[in-house]
Parts: C-alpha cells; structure tokens; sequence
DNA sequence: CACATTAATCTAACACCGTTAGAGTGCCGT
DNA sequence: ACGGCACTCTAACGGTGTTAGATTAATGTG
C-alpha cells in the first residue's frame, strides 16, 4: 500500500534529476515506471499530492545529518548546510520545495530541531519561531535563485556567463557605478562561500538577542507603574 | 513599437492579480486585449520573456522609492521595505520574479543603489555583493512564503488557519516537543513584524563587517613574514 | 495614383498537458 | 464458485504554449 507510493516517489525524483521540473510529466513517469498515466491517479490525488511528497523526501536526509548532543550553534549551522545541500541535491530541488507549503514528516522535524537549538540559545517562542523561518527563508531564497541561475546562464546555449556579463557590463558602466564596480566580483561568484558568510553573519546576531532580553514597550511599561 | 509592449505587460499585471500565476494563459491575456492568442508571439518571443518584463515591472517602484542622500541604513531599510511591498502587491509576485533571473533596467537599478549604500559602510566590492544579494534572497524567500502560506491556508477551502493548526498540534504533540511550544506563536505569524526584525539582525550584522576590516588568512600571512 | 513593402493580426492546427469516466483484470477471502 | 477489492487499462475532455501561413492595414516610393 505504501510501498507503492514511496516507489512512485522515487522514481519521480530520478527522473527530476533527468529532465527538470518542467519536463516532469505524468506521462513521462507513468512511462518510466512501465504504467498508463492514469494510473498514477490512484496512488495520488493529484500532481500537487505528488509534489509534496517529493519536497518532504527531498529534505528527509536533514534531520539524520544533525549531531546531536552538539551546542546550539553547531546544530544551526549544520541544518542550515544540510537543508541546502538537500535541496541542491535535486534538479529544480527548491523551487518544489517552495512550491509546496505542506507539513510533512520531515518538514516538522526539521522546524523541531531548529526551535529547540534557538531556545537552547536563550530565545523565546516568539524569537525562536521569527528566526527559525528567517534562515529558511533566507536558505530558500538562496538555493531558489542558484539553481535558477545555473539553469538559465551555465547551461544556456552560451556555455558560459559570457552571455551575463555581456548583459551587465555595457548598461552598468555609465548609468551605474556601483554595480560597474562590483560587476567582476558579481560575476565570479561563489554561492557556496556566500551561503556560509550568510549563516555566519545570522548567527552573530542572534548572539545579540540572547544577550539582551526583549524590554517591555514603551506602553505596556507606563501602563504597569 | 515599444509602447504596445507596455500595454501587454500592464495588461498581463492586472490579469495576474485577477487570476494567479497559474491562470495567466496566453489566450485569457490575448481575449482582455481583444486579440487573438498567436498574435502575443508578435511581440514577445515567448511567454517567458513576457514573463520577464513582468517581474521588472513588478520591482519598478522601488528604486523612486528610496529617499535619496539618507544615511546607508536608511537606504538599505526602505530598498528592503520597497522591495518586500513590490513583490507582495501582485498576486503571486514573488513566484513571478522568483522564476524570472533576468537583467531588466529596475533590477539593475535596485542592486546598483544597494551596492552604493553597502560600499558607503565601508564593505568592499566582495562584502558588498555578498550582503546585496544575501538580503535580496532573504527578501525573496520571505515574499514566496507569505504568498504561498495566503494562498494555500487563508484562502482556502477552509478559510481559516483551523486547518493548519489541526494539522501542527496533533503530530508535534508528542514527538516535536519544540514545535509543540512554539504551535501557537507561529499560527499567531505576523509576517511584517518578521521581515522588519530579519533586516534589523542583517543590518546589526553589517556594523561588525565594516567595523573590523578583514584580515588576511593564516596562509598568506605566514607567506609573507 | 499605383504599387511594393512592412507591420500587425488572423485562422488552423500541432503536440502536449493534468485529469476524469468507466471498463477490464487478477487476486483473495469466504 | 464467487463477490468484492485493489489495481490497471483505454478513451477522451478541455486546456496549454507555440508554429505555419494566409490576410489585412498602413506606409513610403515611383
């Protein structure tokens, strides 16, 4: 019953691999698992219902790559790595994953993880809930925009970021000179060492928020004495 | 010549937030210009790059919307705000520019006055295109989230978080302690509170980057000496 | 004015998509 | 032996982006 399903899983996986979000078809994997594409619809309600499933097993080896027994920051930092690299890991991985907003199995127990280790750090609910979607929103974004680039100027026709710096060079020289000045840097990106700065300058200010305990406001203050 | 491109691209924005991305046909976007369908190919090569003119048109606003000859911080807070309040004032928006990765003449504007504002800190070329596209991807994962949380929960058959809640309450229970904590704190989620204090923590995050200049690595150092 | 050229739109159609209806097929418990 | 169930099939519907090629409207040129 559902070993089917996570077999239909799978197989829909490999061939996101192989032809992109895009060229995923019912047909195109009906065809690759030797089946009539309707009969995919016995298994699962719908595409969506497919695609969710995907985006949860697409970040189910996460929670397995966390240490335990590790200080707070050390499991923040290696869930915001291994999240990224789930999602790297598959072809058009993020964009499924954003496109599914459901509450898989996986999903939870990354949130757990990542709310337990901020409230190790001193954080209330409230700060640990803000923070916890703000670096999966930052990851999100992060992985969202790499894979979209890699698509649309590595692999394009060009072969190259020729075609890019092409586009960026000439109408930045003049009308925008700080973009001109950072165009080279901008071209030689490295999203990998970006990423890691990014976790970097997120977990010093969290040190902030430990350290310094939310005031009450100015109202409810004045209200109290 | 250019001007019936305007008019397709303004037309496709207020379809867009009639119907989502998913309803933006070429043939519904051809019958509200009272046209036949194959005729858009005259204009756009496909409905990718009108897609792409979309998601610069969405982002338009932002660049007049920052005061001009304010502090850096001020810069930077109201691009974030401006750009936050661009994607999230179409339907889908986020999703829309999300799949675009394109050079329009307004996404060059807003890094080029982003770049500006974080050199003025002190950062250099590197730090600074570091720092741009972290809050733009910060930015983007936040906007494709709060569109796709409306659209998938609050606007649903349901037309409550109720859904949502019995979902989250009954699995965390017991095996997500952390989750469980945080349950209602983060069906209480007020986005906008949220991004302001995401680009508060990056913007704390800048004072340490332009007050401590980098310092060479152990390698070239001991090369060196 | 007549005419060739160009811009813009049309109709018709192609190949494909997600999805549904409903008819089989094989197995399993009684 | 047989009813029911799990699973798969064929056929088709309405829709999609896109192309080919004919047709109209406008425009500059002799």
């Amino acid at each position: 019953m559902a070993l089917e399903r996570d077999k239909v899983v799978a197989a829909s996986l490999i061939l996101l691999d192989e032809v992109g979000l895009d060229g995923l078809t019912m047909r195109a994997l009906a065809k690759r698992l030797a089946v009539q594409a309707p009969t995919l619809y016995w298994h699962f309600p719908s595409k969506q219902a497919l695609l969710d499933q995907m985006a949860d097993a697409i970040i189910a080896p996460v929670p397995a790559a966390i240490p335990p027994g590790e200080p707070p920051d050390t499991v923040l930092r290696s869930l915001a790595d291994a999240m990224r690299r789930a999602l790297l890991s598959r072809r058009d991985g993020a964009r499924v994953y954003a496109g599914t907003y459901v509450m898989g199995e996986n999903v939870l127990a990354v949130a757990d993880i990542a709310l337990g280790a901020l409230m190790q750090k001193g954080l209330d609910e409230r700060g640990a809930a803000d923070e916890m979607f703000n670096i999966v929103y930052y990851i999100l974004g992060h992985a969202i925009e790499e894979q979209g680039f890699q698509e649309r100027w590595v692999s394009a026709d060009d072969g190259t970021v020729a075609g890019m710096r092409r586009l960026l060079a000439e109408p930045a020289s003049r009308r925008f000179p700080s973009l001109s000045r950072c165009v080279d840097t901008i071209l030689a990106s490295d999203f990998d060492a970006r990423f890691r700065r990014g976790v970097d300058s997120w977990l010093h200010g969290l040190e902030r928020k430990e350290a310094a305990p939310r005031v009450r406001s100015a109202r409810s203050a004045s209200v109290k004495s």
